[in-house]
DNA sequence: CGCGTCACTCATGAA
DNA sequence: GAGTGACGCG
C-alpha cells in the first residue's frame, strides 16, 4: 500500500518529515491517528528498525490498534508503544536496581496509595479529618507529576498544613520503598530520576531511541515531558500531535504549557497545522467552534470541513431527570427505528459517573441493551483486589499493604487489634509487617492462639509462594481461591452479593486465561501488571449491539455518528468544583469542545430543569456553554413543547407522569428580549457589558456583548443569557 | 474477635 | 446516596 495515498498536502507533509522537532496542532477529527501510523511506517520503509521507535499513545488500547496498523502497513512489530506508564514499567524493570529498588517491583495504584497514606498518617498520629487521605494523596501525586520528590517537596512547604504533607510524603516514600513498590508518579518520575542519576543508561536509550513520537501531547505533565525531553536529546527527532483545545486532564497534573511552549523548548521546530476536519458536520464543527472560542487562553484556529451543513443539533429540557432519561430511550428509538441507525453508531456522554444510573434505569425499561466505560472498574472490585493480592504476595511478601489486605480475608481471627500489635513491633523493628510475624511467631510472649492463627496464614503464603514458579497464572489462580479459602468463604455467604463476587471471582479466570493466550510471555508480573495500568477505555469492544454511556473524559479519540450529551446544566457541566476559576471554567469547556467533536452526524444535547441531588429536589438552570452555541445550529424543545414521535399509548407511567397535567408551559428560563444595539446590559456571570449586535428576534433573538472584562464579544442567546439593563 | 447496626460525612474526572 | 468509623452484642 502507498503510504502517501489518501492523504491531504499538510497530511502528506507530516508524514513525510524529513525529522528535527515537529509539532502537529491537530484539530479535532483532523486525521491525527492516521498520520501518526503512516509516519511511523514511513520511517520504517526510510530503514528505521522497529525497536528505534518510541511512541507513546493516551490509552494501551490506542497503543495496540497502532501496533496493529502498523504491522499491517509494514510487516514489523513495534516493541517500545505504549502509554507512558508501560513504557516507563519496561524500562524500570531492567534497570530499577540502578536506583536502589528491585527490578520485581509491585505497581499500587491509588487504592493502594490511599491505605500507605492512612497508614501513615496513624504512624504520625494525625487525625484523618484534618489530612484527608484523598488530599494528601493528590498533593503527592501532583508533586510527583512535576518531578519533586520528597526532600525538595520538604524544602519547599510553607506553612503548616505543607510541613505536614512533606512529613506523610517522606514516610510514604519510605514505605513504598520498604514494599519495593512504585506508584502510578513513580513510573514516571523515577525513570527520569533513573535517567539523570545514570547517565550511561540515559545515553544507551538517547542513542536506541532514535525516533520519539508523541500522541495527545496537550495532556502531559511536566514529568513526561522531561522524560521524551531527555531521550530526544541525541537524535532529536521528537514529533508530538496534540490540539491544545482537547487539553482536559489539568486535575491530573497535566500541563497545557507543555505543547504551547513546544517551538520554544524544542530548537529548530516545525508547526504543522491539521485544520480540515474530516469527521462532523458543518453545523457540529461550528457550533463546536463558538463554543471553544470563548476561551481566553488559546491560540485560535480556523478548524473546517467541507462536509454536509447536516442536522441542527438538538436540544431538549425536560423536566426532570427521568424525563432525561426518557427523551435519550425515546430519541434512540426514533435513530435506528427511522433513521437506520444501530446502537453501536451512538453514545450518551455524561459529567460525571452518578449520572448514570438514572440513564440505566430508563435504557432497562426502554429494553436498550447498553454497556458503561469506567465507573468501578472491574478491577478495583474488593473481590478482585482480594484475590489479586494473594497473587501478588508470592512475587513480594513484604508488601504489607497487600498482606493486610488479605491477612484476615477470610476470617482467620486474626482482628484488628492483633494487626495494630504486629505493626507496632514492625515500626520499632524496622521489619516490613511480614518479617515481624515471622519474629512474633518466634516470641513466647506471643499468644499462642494468635500464633496458631498466624501460622495458618503464614502457611497459605508460603504454600502458594512455592508453588506460583512452577504454575501458569490461571493455575495459581485456581490455587490461591482453594488453598485461602476463599471461595469457600463466598459460598458460605449465600446473599446475592457474595453471588455477585463469586461471579466476578471466575470472570476473573476468563482474564487469565485469556491473557495466557494472547501474551507471548504470560507471567504473573506480566498480568498483574497489565491489569494495573489497564485503562477503563482499554477493554472497550463495540462489536456487540450495545449502546455505550461514559463519561466525557473517556471520550478523547473517540468518534460516534450520534452524540448524547447529557446533564448539559449549570453545577454539573460545567462542574461546580470548577466554576471559580477561570482556568478550571475553560477545561471544562475544552471538555464540552471534546464532547461535541465526537459527533459525526448528530448531536444531542439535554439538560433537566429539577434534578434530585444529595436526595433533594433542586432546581437547575441551563449550562452556560448552551448560550455559546449560536440558536441557528439549535433546535429547542422542552417537556412541555416536546411532540413525542412515539405513541404514547405504548409508554408506562413516567410518561404520563411527565405530560399528565402540563398543559400549560413551563419553561423556567429567564428570558431576555427586546434589548438593542448600543444598550448597556449586565449578565450574572461576565459583568458589565455593551450589545454589539443584535440578529433575530423574541426569544429567539442571539447577543453579541462586549464585556467590560472581556476582550471578544461574547455571543448570547436571548433565551438564556439572564440579561438585564444596566 | 467478628459481625451487624447506626450515625456521620462527603460528594469530578483516572493511568 | 455511598463509604466509613464508632459502638455494642454474641
Amino acid at each position: 500500500m502507498d503510504l502517501l495515498s489518501n492523504l491531504n498536502p499538510v497530511q502528506r507533509q507530516a508524514v513525510e518529515h524529513p525529522g528535527g522537532p515537529v509539532l502537529i496542532v491537530a484539530g479535532a477529527g483532523s486525521g491525527k491517528t492516521r498520520v501518526l501510523t503512516r509516519r511511523i511506517a514511513y520511517l520504517l520503509e526510510k530503514g528505521t528498525s522497529p525497536m528505534e521507535i518510541f511512541a507513546v499513545t493516551f490509552t494501551n488500547k490506542a497503543a495496540q490498534e497502532m501496533k496493529n496498523r502498523v504491522s499491517t502497513l509494514s510487516h514489523q512489530d513495534l516493541f517500545w508503544v505504549g502509554t507512558f506508564h508501560s513504557i516507563c514499567v519496561k524500562i524500570l524493570r531492567r534497570h530499577a536496581a540502578e536506583i536502589g529498588y528491585q527490578n520485581a517491583f509491585g505497581i499500587y495504584d491509588d487504592q493502594d496509595q490511599k491505605a500507605v497514606i492512612k497508614d501513615c498518617l496513624k504512624e504520625l498520629k494525625l487525625d484523618s479529618k484534618d489530612f484527608k487521605p484523598v488530599n494528601v494523596m493528590n498533593h503527592i501525586s501532583r508533586a510527583k507529576d512535576s518531578l519533586i520528590g520528597c526532600e525538595e517537596f520538604a524544602k519547599e512547604a510553607a506553612g503548616y498544613h505543607e510541613e505536614i504533607i512533606a512529613k506523610i510524603y517522606t514516610m510514604y516514600e519510605k514505605k513504598l520503598k520498604l514494599y519495593h513498590a512504585f506508584d502510578f508518579g513513580d513510573l514516571i518520575m523515577k525513570t527520569v530520576y533513573l535517567f539523570e542519576e545514570n547517565p550511561k543508561t540515559l545515553e544507551a536509550y538517547q542513542e536506541k531511541f532514535r525516533h520519539i513520537l508523541v500522541d495527545e501531547y496537550q495532556d502531559t505533565n511536566q514529568a513526561q515531558y522531561k522524560l521524551v525531553k531527555l531521550l530526544s536529546e541525541k537524535h532529536k527527532n521528537i514529533y508530538v500531535v496534540g490540539d491544545p483545545d482537547q487539553s482536559i486532564y489539568r486535575w491530573r497534573g497535566a500541563d497545557i504549557k507543555n505543547i504551547l511552549n513546544f517551538e520554544d523548548d524544542f530548537e529548530g521546530t516545525t508547526v504543522i497545522n491539521m485544520e480540515q476536519n474530516y469527521r462532523s458536520t458543518q453545523t457540529i464543527l461550528k457550533a463546536s467552534n463558538h463554543v471553544i472560542s470563548n476561551n481566553s487562553q488559546r491560540k485560535p484556529k480556523n478548524l473546517w470541513t467541507e462536509r454536509e451543513e447536516g442536522d441542527k443539533i438538538a436540544y431538549y429540557l425536560s423536566d426532570d431527570e427521568q424525563g432525561e432519561g426518557q427523551y435519550v430511550v425515546e430519541s434512540i428509538n426514533h435513530a435506528i427505528e427511522n433513521e437506520g441507525k444501530s446502537l453501536n453508531d451512538i453514545v450518551v456522554f455524561y459529567r460525571v459517573h452518578a449520572q448514570s444510573r438514572v440513564l440505566e434505569n430508563a435504557l432497562r425499561r426502554g429494553k436498550i441493551p447498553y454497556k458503561i466505560i469506567g465507573g468501578i472498574s472491574f478491577y478495583s472490585r474488593k473481590e478482585i483486589k482480594d484475590v489479586m493480592a494473594y497473587m501478588k504476595l508470592t512475587l513480594s511478601p513484604q508488601d504489607d499493604i497487600n498482606l493486610k489486605r488479605v491477612i484476615n480475608v477470610p476470617a482467620r481471627g486474626i482482628g484488628q487489634s492483633s494487626i495494630a500489635r504486629l505493626e507496632e513491633r514492625a515500626m520499632q523493628q524496622g521489619l516490613s509487617l511480614h518479617d515481624a510475624i515471622l519474629d512474633a511467631m518466634d516470641d513466647p510472649m506471643v499468644q499462642a492462639r494468635l500464633k496458631k492463627n498466624l501460622s495458618v496464614f503464614m502457611q497459605v503464603v508460603q504454600t502458594l509462594t512455592e508453588k506460583a514458579s512452577d504454575l501458569t497464572v490461571t493455575q495459581l489462580l485456581q490455587e490461591v481461591l482453594r488453598t485461602s479459602g476463599y471461595v469457600e468463604m463466598l459460598e458460605a455467604q449465600d446473599d446475592t452479593e457474595s453471588e455477585e463476587r463469586l461471579e466476578n471471582v471466575k470472570e476473573l479466570i476468563s482474564a487469565t486465561e485469556e491473557f495466557e493466550e494472547e501474551e507471548s510471555e504470560p507471567t504473573l508480573a506480566n498480568f498483574l501488571e497489565q491489569m494495573t495500568l489497564k485503562s477503563h477505555i482499554d477493554s472497550y469492544q463495540d462489536q456487540d449491539e450495545q449502546l455505550t454511556l461514559m463519561t466525557l473524559h473517556s471520550a478523547k479519540g473517540l468518534e460516534f455518528p450520534y452524540v448524547f450529551i447529557v446533564g448539559f446544566e449549570e453545577e454539573l457541566f460545567p462542574h461546580s468544583n470548577s466554576s471559580f476559576e477561570s482556568d478550571e471554567l475553560e477545561e471544562e469547556r475544552r471538555l464540552c469542545y471534546v464532547g461535541m467533536t465526537r459527533a459525526e452526524q448528530r448531536l444531542f444535547l439535554s439538560g433537566a430543569q429539577m434534578r434530585r441531588l444529595f436526595g433533594e429536589r433542586t432546581p437547575k438552570s441551563p449550562s452556560r456553554f448552551l448560550a455559546e452555541i449560536p440558536t441557528e445550529y439549535v433546535e429547542f424543545n422542552s417537556a412541555s413543547h416536546y411532540t413525542p414521535t412515539w405513541n404514547p399509548e405504548d409508554d408506562d407511567m413516567l410518561y404520563n407522569q411527565d405530560h399528565g397535567n402540563t398543559a400549560v408551559e413551563v419553561v423556567q428560563v429567564p428570558v431576555s428580549v427586546g434589548f438593542e444595539e448600543g444598550e448597556q446590559v449586565t449578565h450574572p456571570e461576565f459583568g458589565v457589558g455593551q450589545i454589539q449586535e443584535v440578529s433575530g428576534e423574541g426569544a429567539s433573538a442571539n447577543y453579541s456583548v462586549l464585556f467590560v472584562r472581556y476582550s471578544e464579544p461574547k455571543l448570547l442567546s436571548a433565551k438564556y443569557a439572564r440579561l438585564t439593563k444596566y
